[in-house]
DNA sequence: TTTCTTTACGCAAACGCTTGCGTGATAGAA
DNA sequence: TTCTATCACGCAAGCGTTTGCGTAAAGAAA
């Protein structure tokens, strides 16, 4: 399998390499069978163009930069920042994608890494993702991948995570501490690794307080605020026994603060709420959120450093590591602390 | 002033491209001597290396991609997202870039960009930026920047802003209205022009209101979260009859609610706090944060918009444009509101 | 039929830099 | 003095596209 250019299209089907590039570009001095050829060629090799080469003959590299003071608050944006710090040293530059939880998109996006858009890849998968092949496919062709956060687990790539299970087991072990029996399990995402996790040591917790699992009490978030605020809200009102709950992420914390607000539901004496979560506000809010909270900085500081290194050797794909980052817990208000 | 290449560095001081190459390259090959004229005559003719030609003869592009979910909350965080919803149907890339406040920094960014390693810039200056000439040299090499938030008001560039001194003066106004008589500000800089117009407008309404404009109750917060509330709590103690306070950017607000919590200031009862805000947490807060909230996600996508349409033009950096969009004044808990 | 347009494609020169290999000097070793 | 390293640099072939210009073929106009 060697290197997939435009000469090799042009040689396979006859034509010059200007006739594919045109083609390509869909220029109007193209025929529109040959363009079709051209493309279904294309498409037939997975053939990307090498920007590189495009921006360096075109004289545009079709990237922009943005440029801001800082960005905080929230897991990723502070992943980001630990990234930052280490990229920035090291020179490389960053560019940003977000797939929002759609698995095509993090196909599509992960596809334009091919012809050495970027050297690696700094990974936390969307909630869609089940199929890790796009992932794979990018390792086996030496562009090395950190998985970190959401990974997933079966590719042997490097990792960044927490301990998940710890934390699910934590949160649940300090609900039941405070007298909650009937927990909930806000979650995201069945598939993600992240959430089996934090589920199974919620699970592991159950039994170890010789609790039943209740199947019913798991909650199946989805994409939408909105959406979720009114399965909260249902699931409360059909559930009256339901005394703790636990957000495996942070955006579920404020759905689930409406929720209880308007069924006029007292949190913590009512129920008591727990969340994974990295907002700097989790102390400040009404009532203050007790939280599981990742050392996202760290993370994401660890995920570039470990790209950084990889990037040095010869064959950056084969050097896998993984490491596990301590997650925290943090009792504040909302399980039901006196101030 | 043609292009400056290696080609032309290489025939200034009659030696081959390969020696120039080398000699940036800081390679064991080329004498010391050689590379230090070599390093010279570079600074001198503030020579970049084109980013694209280096990546396709090295085949390494130095970039790293990081491919998240998402990233919400706070100002920024929600502005990429806004960028990105538009440069990914566009077909652009974006790299990221923090500052740190930096004024440094922020040169030395915006200084890789010449050789065209990006089509454009969306910026908003970092709060030391005093001197514009680095945004100026870029905008002047026609790579078109578009600045948004915080802005340099003196360049001929495109912007994206809000009426800040209309929030300022609502933000006045709201805690006049309240019954507040001595409202400080909180700044995080004065050159910012962002922050003199929340202050003209805090200005303003003190004026309208037939109140005194006390410099004192200007307070010029740093970077440190740490520092701010001591010199907040400090502010505090000394000036018990303050009765307001009006954060500019939302950190501040965090070291507000923690100073006024350790003086055991009640919120809204001794003190009342506004604050610009983006979080999404702000309804949650406790006591829940009234603010003046900037459209976060809009501003980034009408910047990406603009600079995108600016792309298809042959002269990109001609093409200027300025939108100011309104804030909103969302009134909760922390002036003094009933639930 | 001749001439003029289109249409559809190929040629080849960039684009700006990297890098394997080669080579003349200089220096130390034998 | 001769031989062998080492040093410091140049040659030139890439890297994979883009694009201005040229042209054969085919159809339209005359």
């Amino acid at each position: 399998m060697d290197k997939i250019n435009i000469k090799r299209l042009a040689e396979e089907l006859n034509l010059s390499t200007s006739t594919i590039s045109r083609a390509l570009q869909d220029s109007y001095q193209i025929g529109a069978e040959t363009k079709q050829r051209v493309l279904d060629l294309a498409k037939k090799l997975n053939y990307v163009p090498n920007p590189h080469a495009s921006s360096l003959g075109s004289r545009k590299s079709h990237m922009i930069a943005v440029v801001i003071p800082e960005v905080f608050d929230s897991y990723f944006a502070q992943a980001i920042n630990g990234i930052e710090s280490v990229t920035q040293e090291k020179g490389y530059h960053v560019l940003i994608y977000m797939t929002h939880e759609q698995f095509a998109k993090e196909q599509a996006i992960l596809n334009t890494f091919h012809s050495g858009r970027v050297d690696g890849v700094i990974l936390s998968v969307s909630a869609e993702t089940k199929d890790m092949t796009h992932i794979q496919t990018l390792h086996e062709q030496q562009v090395p991948v950190v998985l970190f956060d959401r990974v997933g687990e079966a590719l042997a790539t490097s990792k960044v995570t927490t301990d998940n299970r710890e934390g699910g087991y934590a949160a649940t072990k300090h609900l039941l501490e405070r007298g909650c029996r009937n927990i909930a399990f806000l979650s995201i995402s069945r598939d993600l690794s992240i959430g089996r996790w934090r589920l199974e040591g919620h699970h592991k917790a159950l039994r170890d307080y010789d609790l039943p699992i209740n199947e019913h009490y798991i909650i199946d978030c989805t994409e939408s605020d909105e959406v979720n605020g009114k399965l909260i809200k249902a699931f409360l009102r059909k559930h009256p026994e339901v005394d703790g709950l636990i957000a495996t992420v942070e955006k579920l914390t404020i759905s689930a603060y409406q929720a209880c607000s308007e069924l006029h539901l007292r949190i913590p004496e009512e129920v008591k709420v727990i969340s994974f979560s990295n907002s700097r506000s989790a102390p400040w809010l009404n009532p203050s959120l007790t939280t599981i909270t990742q050392p996202a900085f760290e993370m994401g500081k660890a995920a570039a450093t470990m790209l950084c290194k990889a990037l040095k050797h010869k064959n950056p794909a084969s050097v896998v590591e993984s490491v596990i980052l301590p997650s925290q817990l943090i009792v504040r208000q909302s399980t039901g602390v006196a101030i």
